[in-house]
DNA sequence: GCGATCACGTT
DNA sequence: GTACGTGATCGCG
């Protein structure tokens, strides 16, 4: 099955045909008009075989037409044979049957061949999947969830254009009061928003560091980290950080949502991709509703746009607490986080307790920040050096803290290098559910090249059965609406986050019922937990 | 118009 | 230090 749309912004597309492919070489093409001869097949229990599934799908739903039957996309089956390659047809097809997509400029013939090859390609995916033993990951859960993400990308989310138009006018006439200050202070004019003419102003024209850090590429450079040591001494640095803060959020959100919706039903559709991120994440695309900002307070603002579909309904969010330290806590069956984690204890304050040598009173605030960022550098694999410049200390301490930590904890240290030797054997590392990510570059004689393979055979399995894990919970939570005929609709995804546009009436019942479905996604050493919160916008309903 | 570069938003 | 996506600039054409 392949579907052929115009080119329309996002979700605005219109369906132009649908080709069907029945038997290698036997492909039929359909005008949109002629797709209810096809309602009965479609809707029937028959496999349904394309490349990007999800597409098929949300053009048929907006013609009105469902389809049932269990699906099999290539392009996600080839996603977890070969999760960093390219999946395109074209080059599995050229893979897989030795064949070249004809490309005419007849759309037609184009549609029935990418029909016909998907239902081709499907038999040698098929048996990849299986010598792999990611069958059941196929079947029961990437197959599945191409539905649950065409239901949530169809349902969309409501957008307050009103606050961010307002939101608009106000970072505009800061940036520019930002502007004019800065002008000021550098005695010229020039474009703040080129990190090149800003590096010359600030370090060849006003000189204000001696050994200026220049980029790869030989210019100045001017990021967060270095205009945040400068802010202390020069005004400038100040005024600069609050302009890229304000032209980001105006440029990337505040500006671009509002045109991002959708002149059939008034609301914003993101398009997940499920086939490409390394760790089997999702990603989020036109647009990116993952990277919505949280942290300052006019970021905050932000997400109060995000907001229920009516006076009936509400924001309900639902996240995974600590989901990644509780899954490196299993993995290593490390016996102090798992009674943290069983007690309910607060993890960093633990950490911190055990790295510093103090009672669990005596841990301060700093000592839990520090240890805080040692549990996330755990994660990523992290040097001395990248946790010295991540907490701002010298890297001299940071070693210590981390040799602290490291006799503290373990195994989790040799579960780090078990991960390592792992990959080193097999050349990939997997996830709970069998996915893999492959490190060929385990054995490179780059140190470098090396270094960054060796922290992803720590992160990718973390990270990745986090993937897992909330995809479970997604399927599992779609059944049970779907089962109880509920009027509420899952919306969003954020690697750890659910969010629901909820009706009033079933706020209570899914306060209570979606926690529980994500914790018990999976039964582990360790309890999960997810918290829940209910509000009129998103930023609300983080508890 | 296109791609590389830099910067920055999230988890 | 993980994983992503997007916007502005700028040099190439």
């Amino acid at each position: 099955m392949e579907a052929v749309t115009n080119e329309a912004p996002n979700f605005d597309f219109e369906t132009k045909v649908v080709a069907i492919a029945i038997a290698p070489g036997e492909a039929y093409c359909l005008s949109k008009e002629n797709l209810k001869y096809l309602k009965d097949a479609l809707a029937g229990e028959a496999v349904k075989v394309g490349h990007q599934l999800k597409a098929s799908l949300l053009a048929l739903r907006k013609e009105g037409f469902d389809c049932g039957g269990p699906l099999f996309d290539t392009q996600v089956a080839h996603y977890l044979i070969e999760p960093e390659a390219s999946h395109e047809l074209s080059i599995l097809a050229n893979q897989y049957l030795g064949t070249q997509l004809i490309e005419s400029y007849d759309p037609v013939k184009n549609v029935c061949e990418r029909a016909d090859a998907a239902l081709q390609i499907k038999k040698h995916l098929t048996r990849e999947l299986e010598s792999r033993n990611q069958t059941n990951l196929m079947t029961a859960v990437e197959m599945p969830l191409i539905r649950v993400l065409a239901e949530m990308e169809f349902e969309g989310v409501t957008i307050d254009t009103g606050k961010l138009g307002d939101m608009s006018d106000e970072l505009k006439k800061d940036s520019q009061r930002l502007q004019g200050e800065i002008f000021e202070m550098a005695g010229m004019e020039f474009n703040i928003a080129s990190p090149k003419q800003l590096g010359e102003v600030l370090f060849d024209k006003m000189r204000l560091l001696d050994k200026a850090k220049k980029t790869k590429t030989g210019q100045y450079a001017t990021g967060e980290d270095i205009l945040t040591k400068l802010a202390g001494e020069h005004e400038i640095a100040k005024k600069i950080l609050d302009f890229r803060e304000d032209e980001k959020l105006r440029s990337t959100y505040v500006d671009v949502l509002p045109r991002m919706i959708s002149r059939f039903d008034g609301r914003v559709h993101t398009d997940y991709r499920q086939a490409v991120a390394a760790t089997g994440r999702l990603s989020s695309n036109n647009p990116n509703l993952q990277n919505i900002p949280i942290r300052t307070g006019k970021g905050k603002r932000i997400r109060e746009a995000f907001v229920a579909r009516d006076k009936e309904h509400l924001i309900l969010s639902a996240d995974y607490s600590q989901i990644e330290l509780r899954l490196a806590a299993v993995f290593a069956k490390d016996a102090t986080m798992l009674e943290a984690f069983k007690n309910g204890r607060d993890i960093h304050t633990t950490t911190a307790s055990k790295v510093f040598k103090v009672d669990i009173k005596e841990v301060t605030s700093d000592m839990r920040r520090k240890a805080k960022e040692v549990n996330f550098g755990i994660l990523y694999g992290s040097t001395a050096f990248g946790l010295a410049q991540n907490i701002g200390i010298s890297k001299t301490e940071a070693a210590e803290i981390i040799e602290a930590y490291f006799k503290e904890f373990s195994t989790i240290k040799k579960y780090m290098d078990d991960s390592i030797n792992f990959a080193r054997e097999h050349e990939y590392v997997e996830t709970l559910l069998g996915r893999r990510r492959y490190l060929r570059d385990i054995h490179s004689r780059n140190q470098t090249t090396r270094g960054f393979a060796e922290r992803n055979a720590i992160n990718a399995p973390i990270q990745g059965s986090a993937a897992d894990i909330i995809k479970l919970a997604m399927l599992n939570i779609q059944q049970w609406v779907k089962q109880e005929k509920l009027k509420s609709k899952m919306i969003m995804q954020v690697h750890d986050e659910l969010v629901f546009d909820v009706h009033k009436e079933e706020a209570d019942l899914f306060k209570e019922h979606v926690p529980w479905l994500m914790k018990t996604a999976v039964q582990l050493d360790v309890t999960l937990d997810a918290e829940v919160a209910v509000a009129e916008n998103w930023f609300g309903a983080h508890g």
